[in-house]
DNA sequence: CTGCTAGTTGAAGTTAACTTCAACTAGCAG
DNA sequence: CTGCTAGTTGAAGTTAACTTCAACTAGCAG
């Protein structure tokens, strides 16, 4: 029952380069047990993770803060259906947040470009983003913070 | 008429930092002309075009596409109202498309991190994400492509 | 015309998220 | 047990989007 990937195995399932899980090791996400050889041997377990990082990577969020969440799985035994429902319904308030602001920026890109009036000072958009740029910076804080 | 405006006024107006401005002029991206002592005078439209920058960046647009864009502004005059109504009807349609992935994303979050079936093989919005990464990869991408 | 703040340049540094490289070892098919 | 593919490490390189630094000059208030 404890069949073990090796990291071509799991680059091959998760689409995901070794190196890159080698960085994601060594960045604390995931993790593997090592051969005599000393090569890593995965958990069939670290797919999911795995695909729980990707996801949240392509989202926006960067790879500490996914590091961070994942350290809210139980650390002794394998995450169960209930210990990623948790973690998710955490992402989905993150996403709804990303798409609301998405929603309102296209809408005043109407509005406010589209009529002409992006004139900094007086333009409800780009003071919004104002607003923003004082919590952080650039696409990514945009998409982190909603 | 012609009041220009120093690069300390132009970054104090739209909040980017004088040293952005001038990478961004590197990129071609802005431009400026020259007093007598060198130093940049900008012209006021010029602060709408950097509105525009940002906005755009903030979505996830690489600068190098920002300029491609920028570039189809007309080259003799400053641009009018109806110019940039164009420019951000192209914007529009990308956001759209980055609003219409990133809730499918959080849908199949919903339906697929969220039942724990969130196995990679089997998980439409892994798969998804597999395509995309086809394309390009990480966050921007995700944001650029939609 | 003095003095201070604001501006100039080119080079080097920064951060995230990786990839590439060199030099070497493991694992396994035949 | 040979030989090839897959794996290992640490260091260095890559890209975008800037910032910081050093050494210097402009512009303007008083």
């Amino acid at each position: 029952m404890q069949e073990l990937l090796t990291i071509g195995e799991l680059s091959a399932r998760s689409g995901v380069a070794p190196s890159a899980l080698r960085y994601y090791e060594k960045l604390g996400l995931i993790w593997a047990t090592r051969t005599g050889g000393n090569q890593r041997r995965y958990e069939r377990a670290t797919l999911r993770r795995v695909a729980f990082i990707r996801i949240a990577a392509q989202v926006g969020v960067p790879l500490e803060e996914i590091g961070a969440a994942l350290a809210d799985l139980p650390a002794g035994r394998t995450p169960t259906r209930a210990d990623w429902a948790r973690l998710s319904r955490a992402w989905r308030g993150r996403l709804d947040e990303q798409i609301a602001l998405m929603q309102r920026l296209r809408d005043q890109l109407d509005g406010c470009i589209g009529c002409g009036c992006l004139s900094l000072k007086t333009c409800g958009l780009y003071n919004r983003n104002d607003e923003l740029a004082a919590q952080g910076s650039g696409p990514v804080r945009l998409l982190r913070r909603g």
